[in-house]
RNA sequence: GCGAGGGUAGCCAAGCCGGGAAACGGCGGCGGACUCAAGAUCCGCUCCCGUAGGGGUCCAAGGGUUCAAAUCCCUUCCCUCGCACCA
């Protein structure tokens, strides 16, 4: 019976969906419940995407195995634009879009008519596309309850998320309010990055606009305000001039009720920046130079000079000018010096006052003196540098020594407050929209959810306490995200998914309406019967929170008029399922998607029905580099599949690095792997055709392989445990290869007791291994015992039938496993020995350490490993006092002997007879070396033809070779 | 700069939490066994020295604590990620 995985993996693939195996019900059992974010068919599958399904099957099966009721679901998330967009790039044949479906995904031409719409496009993704999710899901063997799928676009699943936010808003989680966002002057729309032709890098800056002022005071009713952007507030201090492009438009308006000078294409901004603008008069620039204008921080009076160096595209186009701190400015001022008699000429300002204009610094800076040279050079790493480093000065009174970087966002707002900053945004670079029109940023009424909610902070940080986070050092970057969290934008203006209830407009975003989805798994399959219409508030109020609104969580009260039967049935389901025991995601989700879902259901649902726990995972690297579907980076699961094997894919996703480890698929290691496990299989098939006797005369060796056998299935079990695959699976496999070489290297593995001892070990193993490698271990286990390996999960099979191994206490035995130490000790020190000698030796004598000096280590051992105390106890025995000096030698050697080992371990070398350990090797010995082997005691009158014997120590024979 | 995670022999990678063996394992390399031969398999070796199981020097660098440190503490350097920042 060859390893032929192809032919194993197809068979079980169709026995597995034929039996419907892994769809899971409510039953007597313990439930566990595993989720996995759902993919985003924006795309196909590829193998970066495997290992994070694989990890959470593993997990389902293992506990399948120890008997309880497993729950792996998966649906696909649509919502939002990516579909819609990839759609569009398609139609219109973007090159880098082609390339990846073509290319990467190896979608053939004949189907792109298919993907010419969202759902079209996504359906082919999710199941009919050779790099789909699902087929390669099915390839890979992951243990899915297929029954429960459905898509974030279902209008079931529509109504599911409508109750979520009507509940929010209710509770006052929700706030609308301004937000910038992308916004297409020509098609007058709001548009998303892949609307975007150039500029999708490009990131909105929020601009603070220092309000300048003609006039009495800045709140008169004459004033003129002419506001100027900065993204450094607190430089304001150091104000000396402003500039205007000479020959750039600019207007007087009124804004907000207020007279603004701003250059004409601010006016364009602003009025999508929600304000209410009405332009008044153009004008060139030049005419606005000399005017003054008053600093509203400082009160002084400076001048306007003109300068071709200003954008009066970007922003309002006027200019503070801050010579201290921006080498652009103060070379414009030297500039402007340099030409004063020509300005005053052309614009009819005084020249004197242009040359009386002395740079105000702000702020100290350790490094730079304020009028150091280096001021005119690296004006990045001077902005770096001083919001780092740098530190307000005197004149800033209350915020006078704070660092920057501390204190700007504090300055803004008081500034802001008292009415001298407003607020515009702008980009860093040009962006333009694929309609071939400008995109600017328009601020507009958005709705929020409010993650900086003090009380339901509290709640998520309470979420963050209570469950389990692997790794461990993961939570606090749940808790750091929670401080860190503001009011997150939750519609967007089109796309796939769930319309705000309340104003159709606008559609729930994939990050906000996927936070609760895993209670929807639970009633997926049975709320299909229900019509829409009858999914309204109080019926999910109803399946959540019981018949009388009694489990909603305390301090919320449902009224529930009339609880809907259904209802109720569907809440047997998601009562018996929840919480989610596990949810296996990815490092980066942790900053948005994994925190929210913490908030979410600690908000909308008792504590008992809060996450368990989360994993989170590292991701997927190809030869060393980081997998892209844009790049064709990628290896599709179909491709290494054919090529390798379902198992050995999955066994090397699981073995070569722990989840949260980044792993690195190397087809040379992925060779390796399948070699390996194709050896493991042909050697099973040998121990499955062999008679084994019903009643085996074990022999120590055999007993060993067996005591090893349960102290693995121990260090696997905890492994699993912790979601720690590589150790389990290195363990199981590796690890326990070693103690089988040694094994087959110490006995006749003909033997009938071998051959019981092997399938012994090999059922156990196969059970232990199903997890990782499904389809093989059940096929060897059935063709072992007629049962697959994975027998005993169904539903419904009670927890004592089992199969995972429990360790049988019966062959746990830590004497044999000391026994065996010392001969694998003895084989080394003899073959060093030969080494280093350079000799091939006829005969080998072994020389057992005298009973005095074992006593010397049952002293040791009493006494603890302290040389002192040991000799201390050692010299009260008649037998070792009148050897003083040898034995404080000894005390030292096993002191260091006993060290580190744990008791049991010592006991049970103590207990050994040391050189009957020997004696019984002694056949085995001569093979190894080819060579006679005597043992000797030290004391028993040794032949000892080169005193070798004293040399002994307890469990350290001495050894002569010749 | 802040936050998080790292720096272990040619490469990958354990060990560090709970100090006590030149430091698991794999890959690669070298030698040997088996074989007509190759592959597979098995057995060694793979920091330096060593014709008796030993010695020396090691776990980014430098200090410290300790009888004892890759493991604990401090400092420095470097890498990765996130944040911030750049009219």
């Amino acid at each position: 019976m060859d390893y032929e995985p192809q032919d194993v993996e197809t068979k079980w693939r169709e026995r597995w969906a034929r039996e419907g195996r892994y769809e899971a019900d409510p039953d007597d059992s313990d439930p566990t419940f595993i989720t996995v974010p759902y993919p985003y068919p924006s795309g196909g599958m590829h193998l970066g995407h495997c290992r994070t399904y694989t990890v959470p099957d593993v997990y389902a099966r293992y506990r399948r195995l120890q008997g309880e009721n497993v729950l792996f679901p998966i649906a696909w998330h649509v919502t939002g634009t990516p579909i819609v967009g990839a759609v569009e790039r398609l139609k219109e044949g973007d090159e880098e879009q082609m390339s990846s479906l073509q290319d990467a995904f190896g979608v053939p031409e004949s189907d792109l008519q298919d993907l010419e719409t969202p759902m079209g496009y996504a359906r082919y993704f999710i199941e009919e596309a050779d790099s789909s999710y699902k087929r390669g899901m099915r390839q890979m063997g992951l243990s899915i309850d297929w029954r429960r799928e459905f898509t974030t676009n279902d209008e079931r699943y529509s109504k599911f998320i409508t109750w979520q936010y009507e509940t929010l808003k209710e509770r006052g989680l929700l706030e609308k309010g301004l937000h910038p966002v992308d916004f297409c002057t020509n098609e007058r729309q709001p548009v998303t990055d892949h609307d975007l032709l150039e500029g999708e890098d490009a990131d909105h800056q929020e601009f603070t606009l220092v309000r300048f002022y003609q006039g009495e005071s800045l709140d008169a009713d004459d004033a003129t305000v002419f506001p100027m952007a900065t993204l450094r507030p607190e430089t304001v201090r150091g104000v000396t001039n402003a500039y205007v492009h000479p020959e750039a438009t600019y207007v007087r308006a009124t804004v907000d009720g207020e007279e603004w000078v701003v250059s004409e294409a601010a006016t364009e901004k602003l009025g999508l920046q929600a304000r209410e603008v009405d332009i008044a008069d153009r004008f060139p620039g030049s005419e606005l130079v000399g005017e003054a204008v008053t600093n509203p921080v400082t009160g002084d009076e400076f001048v306007i000079l003109p300068a071709t160096f200003v954008d009066a595209d970007n922003a309002t186009g006027v200019v503070m000018s801050v010579p201290a701190h921006s080498p652009d400015d103060i070379v414009a001022l030297d500039e402007a010096k340099t030409a004063a008699d020509a300005i005053a000429e052309e614009y009819g300002v005084e020249a004197d006052e242009i040359r009386a204009i002395e740079p105000v610094p702000i702020l100290e800076i350790e490094g730079y003196g304020t009028d150091d040279p280096a001021l005119h050079e690296a004006t990045e790493e001077l902005y770096q540098d001083e919001f780092l480093n740098g530190h307000l000065l005197e004149s800033y009174g209350e915020f006078a020594g704070e660092g920057i970087e501390e204190v700007r966002e504090r300055f803004r707002e008081h500034h802001r407050n008292g009415g001298r900053f407003g607020v515009m945004y702008e980009y860093t670079e040009e962006v333009v929209c694929r309609c071939g029109g400008e995109v600017e940023v328009s601020v507009r009424d958005t709705w929020f959810i409010r993650y900086n909610d003090p009380g339901w902070q509290a709640k998520a940080r309470e979420a963050v306490e209570r469950m389990d986070a692997i790794p461990e050092n993961t939570r606090k970057q749940y808790d750091d995200t929670i401080d860190w969290l503001e009011e997150w934008p939750c519609i967007r203006n089109y796309g796939l998914g769930t319309r705000l209830p309340w104003d159709d407009e606008f559609v729930i975003e994939p990050l906000s309406d996927s936070t609760i989805y895993m209670a929807y798994y639970t009633i997926a399959p049975r709320i299909r019967e229900i019509p829409v219409e009858d999914l309204d508030r109080e019926f999910f109020d109803t399946l959540f929170f019981g018949p009388d609104g009694a489990d909603a969580p305390d301090g919320h009260e449902v009224d529930i008029d009339d609880p809907d039967e259904r209802a109720l049935e569907l809440r047997e389901e998601w009562d018996y399922w929840y919480p989610v025991d596990f949810r296996c995601s990815a490092n980066d989700l942790i900053r948005n998607h994994l925190t929210f879902y913490l908030y979410h259901h600690a908000e909308l649902f008792e504590q008992e029905d809060w996450p368990q726990g989360i994993t989170s995972m590292g991701l997927g690297l190809l030869e060393g580099k980081k997998m892209s579907s844009s790049k064709g980076h990628v290896v599709l699961p179909g491709e290494a599949i054919d090529r390798y094997g379902a198992d050995t894919v999955r066994f090397f996703l699981l073995n070569s690095a722990e989840p949260w480890q980044d792993y690195d698929w190397r087809a040379e290691e992925v060779r390796s792997t399948r070699e390996k496990l194709e050896r493991f299989w042909d050697r099973a098939v040998d121990i499955i055709d062999r008679e084994v006797p019903d009643d085996p005369d074990l022999e120590p060796i055999d007993r060993w392989l067996l005591s090893k056998l349960q102290g693995t299935v121990r260090h696997v079990t905890d492994a699993l445990d912790r979601f720690e695959t590589r150790t389990a699976s290195q363990a199981a496999f590796y690890r326990f290869e070693e103690n089988l070489r040694w094994y087959r290297r110490r006995t006749d593995t003909d033997r009938l007791a071998a051959a019981w001892t092997l399938r012994q070990v090999l059922a156990t193993r196969l059970r232990l291994l199903a997890p990782f490698v499904p389809f093989m271990t059940n096929e060897l286990h059935e063709a072992m015992t007629g049962d697959p390996a994975e027998d005993g999960t169904e539903a419904g099979i009670p927890a004592e039938d089992a199969a995972w191994p429990e360790p049988d206490p019966a062959f746990e035995s830590p004497e044999t496993e000391a026994r065996e130490e010392l001969i694998a000790d003895l084989v080394d020190d003899i073959r060093d020995i030969v080494d280093v000698t350079g000799t091939d030796p006829e005969t080998i004598r072994a020389y057992v350490a005298a009973d005095w000096k074992h006593e010397v280590f049952e002293t040791v051992r009493e006494v603890g490993p302290d040389v002192g105390a040991v000799m201390g106890a050692a010299m009260e025995r008649e037998a070792l006092r009148e050897r003083g000096e040898a034995v404080n030698e000894l005390a030292g050697d096993l002191v260091e002997l006993v060290r580190g080992r744990e008791a049991e371990a010592l006991d049970a070398l103590s207990s050994v007879d040391e050189q009957a350990v020997y004696r019984d090797a002694t056949a085995f010995l001569e093979e190894e070396f080819d060579a006679a082997v005597e043992v000797y005691a030290e004391d028993g009158k040794p032949v000892d033809p080169e005193n070798r014997a004293g040399q002994a120590v307890p469990f350290r024979p001495a050894v002569h070779i010749a």
